[in-house]
DNA sequence: CTGAAAGCGCTTACAG
DNA sequence: CTGAAAGCGCTTACAG
C-alpha cells in the first residue's frame, strides 16, 4: 500500500504524478481533486479518486499522517497468549497480523509477558516508559486494576479482546453479541430448536457470545430454555472434548439437542472429535458450529461452519486508535469501544434441522 | 486546530517552521522527529511532539491525510429529528457538533429527511447518488431493510445512534449499556436498593440501557428484582411526568423506591416535574439520575445528575469512519461498531439512600 | 545526534 | 473546468 512493486522487486513512492499518468490528467489537477480548490468535472474527480485509491495513494497518506508521532509501542501478553503456546490459533493470528503491520509502519513493538496476576499497572507503565513507548496494546487482559491504574497513568492505551466498563481505555473486540447471534440465528434458520452452547467462564467479551446466543431465541420467539448451555472448564480441544463427552454421559445421549454451538473454534475441535469418539455423525446426527473463523477449522472432517471474526484486522484498529490519541490535541476525547462486524462462513459441519422452515 | 490565530484575527497554517521555532530546532530536526528519519535524542524528540500537538499540527495533518476524497455527504434524519422539534436535546446537539466540523473540514452536508417509514433505501441511495455524495450518515434510524438495502447498494455509510446487527454498516453509539451500569453503580453506592428504571419502548440502543441498568445490579449481587421497569410512551418530557403520575397512583405512592433512573434527561426532566407536582422533594424524598447530559439538565431545580455522553464527538467519529472506509483500499474491511465512553456528571439531584455502605 | 543546503513533491496563482 | 509554470514546504543526503 501507497509503494507500487517494480520490475526489481523494489518499491518506490506512489506520488500525484503516478495518479495523474494512470488518471490522464495533469499534476495540478490531481490536487485541485484531491484538496478540493477548485471545482472538477464530476467524471475526471471520479477518475482520479479511483487512480489514486487504486495505487494506494489515499491509504498511504493517511498512514503516514498518524504513525508521525509513534515509533515505539508496549504489548502487554498473558503468558498462554504467546506463540509456543500454539493450541491459541486466535491470539496467534491477531498477534501475526499485529506485527506485519507494526514492521510496515516502522513502529517498533515490544513485548512485555505477563506473568500471572503478579503484573501490576504500574510495571506496564514503568515498561511503557523506560522503552519509550507512546502507546501500550494489552492483549486478552482486562482485568479491572490493570485498567483503572494503566487509565490513571494516562498513557495511550488500547485493550484487544478485552473492554473496559469504566470507559476508560480504547477497546477493539469482535463483535462477538452480534455474532453469536448470527449464528445462532442461522442455525435456526436451517431448521433447529434446541440448541447446545458450549463455552466457559472466561472474561465478559466471552460471555457476550451467550447473550447472542439467547437474543437469537428471544428474537425468533422461541422458548429461552431451548437455549441451553454447558460450561467448559476453559476453551481449549481437549477441555471441550471432555465437556462434552461428560454432558452425553449424564445426558444418556444427545436427548433433544440437534445442534451445538461452540464459542470458540478451538472449543469446537475437541467437541466434534468427542461427538465423533462417542459414534455420532456430524452433521447427520448432529450440528456443530463454531466462532472465530480460525485456520484449523477448514481441515477438519467435515469442515467447520462457524462465524469469522476479521483477527487480522484487530491490530491495525487497534495501532489506529492509539494514533488517534496521541495525535489529538483533545484533552476530553472520549474513550473509544470498537466492534469489528463478524461474518458467517458456511461448511459443512451444520446440515438442516427437524423444523423445516423458518419461524418468522 | 492546524491554525494559529494571528493578531489581526485571521489565521494561517501552522507548519514545521512554526514548529522547529517553539521547539527551538532546525527544521530538519522536526521532518527527522515527525518521520523517524534520524534516531534523535529523547528529549528533543518529545519537546518537538509536543510543540507539534500543541499548535495542532498533528491533528491537522491527520484531518487533512483524510478529508480530501470527500467532499459531500448525505445526512439522512427521521422528522421527528429536525431542529424544529426543540424538544429532541439529544439530536439538536449532535446535528450541531456534526454541522460545525463539517463545515471547518469543507464538507458538504446535504439533509435528506426521511418522512415516516416511506423512504426506502433506494430513495436515500438514489440521493446520495445525484449529490454526488461520498457517503451517508443516518441518524437516529436502523430498521432492518433501511439497513440493509443500504449496504446491498455498497456506499459508505454510518449509523449515529443506530446498530446494524447484521454487521454490515459502520456506527456510532454512546456507551448506552456501559453508561446505564455507571449510572446505576453509583446509585448503588450512594446506598441505594430499590431503583426504579424510567424508559420507554424505543429501539435496542435505548434497551442497552436497559441492560446495563441490571448489569449494576447483578454485578453487585443485588436482588433483580429490585431493578424495576417502568415503561412511558416516549421520551418526551410530558410523557415521562405522566407516566410517573399514574405509577405513583397505581403504586399509592413512592413504596420501597428511593431512586429513579431515568434512560434520558429529557425523560427526567418530566418526571422531576411530576414528582414535585406530587409533592415529593428532590433529593431528599427520591432521588433522581438522568442519561444523556443534555444541556437543560444544569438548569432544573435540583440539577441533574446524569450520564454525560459525548454529543459532540459523535458526527466527527462518524465522519472518520466514512473517511476511513472511502480511503481503504481493503474491499473486506470489517464493519466498525463504536461506542464512545460516557462519564457520570453528579449534580444535586441525588442523595444518598437508605443503606449507608456500599455492598462491595 | 543536530543543522545548513540542495532537491523533490505538491500546491497555487494565472492563463485560456 | 483544465493545465503549464512558479513557488513553497518538507525531506534528505551530507558535514560535523
Amino acid at each position: 500500500m501507497g509503494k507500487t512493486a517494480t520490475d526489481d522487486g523494489r518499491s518506490r513512492k506512489v506520488g500525484v504524478k503516478d495518479i495523474s499518468r494512470e488518471a490522464g490528467v495533469s499534476i495540478s489537477t490531481v490536487s485541485h481533486v484531491l484538496n478540493g480548490t477548485a471545482s472538477i468535472s464530476p467524471a475526471v474527480r471520479t477518475r482520479v479518486l479511483e487512480a489514486a485509491r487504486r495505487l494506494g495513494y489515499l491509504a498511504h497518506r493517511q498512514a503516514k499522517a498518524s504513525i508521525t508521532a509513534l515509533d515505539t509501542i508496549l504489548l502487554a501478553v498473558p503468558p498462554d497468549t504467546l506463540p509456543q503456546n500454539n493450541l491459541n490459533f486466535v491470539s496467534w493470528t491477531v498477534l501475526s497480523a499485529l506485527g506485519k503491520e507494526s514492521e510496515r509502519r516502522g513502529i517498533r513493538l515490544v513485548p512485555f509477558p505477563l506473568e500471572g496476576l503478579a503484573n501490576s499497572a504500574k510495571a506496564i507503565v514503568e515498561a511503557a516508559r523506560s522503552e519509550k513507548a507512546g502507546g501500550i496494546i494489552l492483549l486478552n487482559v482486562d482485568r479491572r486494576e490493570l485498567v483503572e491504574g494503566i487509565a490513571g497513568a494516562g498513557v495511550a492505551a488500547v485493550l484487544i479482546n478485552g473492554e473496559d466498563s469504566s470507559m476508560q481505555l480504547d477497546s477493539v473486540t469482535p463483535g462477538n453479541r452480534f455474532g453469536a447471534r448470527l449464528a445462532t440465528d442461522w442455525l435456526i434458520r436451517q431448521g433447529h430448536r434446541k440448541i447446545l452452547h458450549i463455552t466457559w467462564r472466561g472474561r465478559a467479551t466471552i460471555r457476550r457470545r451467550g447473550d447472542g446466543f439467547v437474543d437469537a431465541f428471544v428474537d425468533n420467539g422461541l422458548p429461552r430454555e431451548d437455549a441451553q448451555f454447558l460450561f467448559a472448564e476453559g476453551y481449549e480441544p481437549h477441555l471441550g472434548e471432555k465437556a462434552i463427552g461428560e454432558w452425553l454421559v449424564a445426558n444418556k445421549g444427545l436427548g433433544e439437542i440437534t445442534a451445538i454451538f461452540c464459542a470458540a473454534d478451538n472449543l469446537a475441535l475437541g467437541v466434534m472429535r468427542g461427538l465423533q469418539t462417542a459414534g455420532y455423525k456430524i452433521p447427520s446426527d448432529i450440528s456443530v458450529m463454531g466462532f472465530d473463523g480460525v485456520a484449523p477449522g477448514e481441515f477438519t472432517t467435515p469442515s467447520l461452519t462457524t462465524v469469522n471474526v476479521p483477527l487480522d484486522q484487530m491490530g491495525p484498529a487497534a495501532l489506529h486508535l492509539i494514533e488517534q490519541r496521541v495525535t489529538s490535541n483533545r484533552l476530553d476525547r472520549a474513550s473509544h469501544r470498537l466492534e469489528l462486524g463478524c461474518r458467517l462462513i458456511v461448511r459443512a459441519s451444520v446440515a438442516p434441522g427437524p423444523a423445516g422452515t423458518s419461524p418468522r
